[in-house]
DNA sequence: GTTTATTTTTAGATTTGTCTAAATTATGAA
DNA sequence: TTCATAATTTAGACAAATCTAAAAATAAAC
């Protein structure tokens, strides 16, 4: 078993390495974790005890096969647990996520089975994020960020990257949501904003860093 | 904000209270939590600083009203997640005092609120308990044990004083349930044994303390 | 009303996770 | 390649929750 810390620590790891491919650093973790980097090396060096990471000083960290199958249980845990508050519970997917990071560390297989029977096996989480299924798969889906668009292309909004509630408050002042459907009209070369029109009527000027956090499916 | 350690005692010192009626002492307490007298004593100091427990030193302690508010919303936590894992994720009674045990300390009174909507507001958990409400008010309801009932007395099961599973197995056993119609057809002197007729079928012989664990309402 | 026995508290240590400050190692620039 | 800067680790301390052993206070027994 371990704790509540461990387990942020593992799960930190893996979404680092998930963007950096190589191994991850202590400051890296550090800032993620909102802490120091000397609390970061004592607790690298306890994970590294219990076989949840390869560690070599001053070297980085890599998760082991244990850490991993840790940090995508956690996960899986994680984005259940929203589906359950918003499908269910009927909260906003911009209320949910505080709440599942302390249910995610809810202890029990056999409640996760059935949540997961009880949600009817959803691949997806209320911001498009994959479920890892209980062997740690992640569905993949065919997706490029808004960015990638050109004009008059179209796509159908699958996902966000951000899970901050000031953006996904944003999103949901923009009536923009997971399935609405957006087409690049404009592209503004001064500063990179584009116009686009979301549900084949509001038009909406974002900026591309907004543009960065969407995840669209290209339509034809 | 409190922790899981603090939390735990204050639900012990509550439902000891309950039972005893007057101040609770150091070792009852060190015997509920399974541990030793000198931790609890260190704890005492320490609820006590943060005003949830009246303590004089070797006095005993009873809870503040802050204490028995926090009390009371666990409990609440407690039985509200129970009618989730039974109702919803179809446990068994004997399977989820455990994992409720770790959900009531998930922090958020708009979770609690919506789970309590979702469950349709049940005022008894899957062992008969009643669920306080958001007051921290308990549904009384007229019942006895069925050590009180006399010969050819009838009574419906409504809860169970004992939650261990090992109790709760016996009576999965036995096809005793919540609402199981029971009748007293023999009192045995000698072992202070009792012999029913539940549900107007099978026949059965309990012991005394199998009984007094049985809470049931009287049926004419 | 002493004297046991029980209950409760204090003293001193340990573990976990954190911190700041200082030392060490690695890296990048001239 | 050496020097400065950045990244990382160590040292030492602290708070929370626990422990064992010993001391103090209360209750019970005679």
């Amino acid at each position: 078993m371990y704790t509540f810390a461990e387990e942020n620590y593992i799960k930190a790891i893996f979404k680092i390495a998930e963007r950096e491919q190589n191994s991850v650093g202590t400051n890296a973790i550090a800032k993620v974790m909102s802490t120091s980097a000397a609390s970061v090396s004592d607790m690298l060096r306890k994970l590294s005890d219990k076989g949840l990471i390869h560690y070599e000083k001053y070297k980085g960290v890599t998760l082991t096969h244990d850490g991993s199958r840790l940090a995508t249980q956690l996960i899986r845990k994680h984005r259940l647990w929203e589906v359950f508050l918003v499908d269910k519970l009927k909260f906003r997917w911009d209320q949910v996520h505080d709440i599942a990071e302390e249910l995610e560390h809810i202890n029990s297989d056999e409640l996760i089975r059935r949540l997961d029977v009880f949600l009817g096996s959803p691949k997806f989480d209320p911001h498009g994020d994959p479920i890892p299924n209980a062997q740690g798969k992640f569905t993949l889906r065919n997706q490029v960020t808004l960015t990638d668009l050109q004009l008059e292309q179209q796509g159908v909004l699958v996902g966000v990257k951000e899970h901050t509630t000031p953006f996904l408050e944003y999103l949901n002042e923009l009536k923009i949501g997971l399935g609405t459907h957006m087409k690049i009209i404009k592209i503004n070369a001064f500063d990179e904003s584009i116009t686009i029109i979301i549900n084949q009527s509001q038009k909406h000027n974002i900026s591309k860093k907004t543009a960065a956090n969407l995840q669209v499916k290209v339509v034809k």
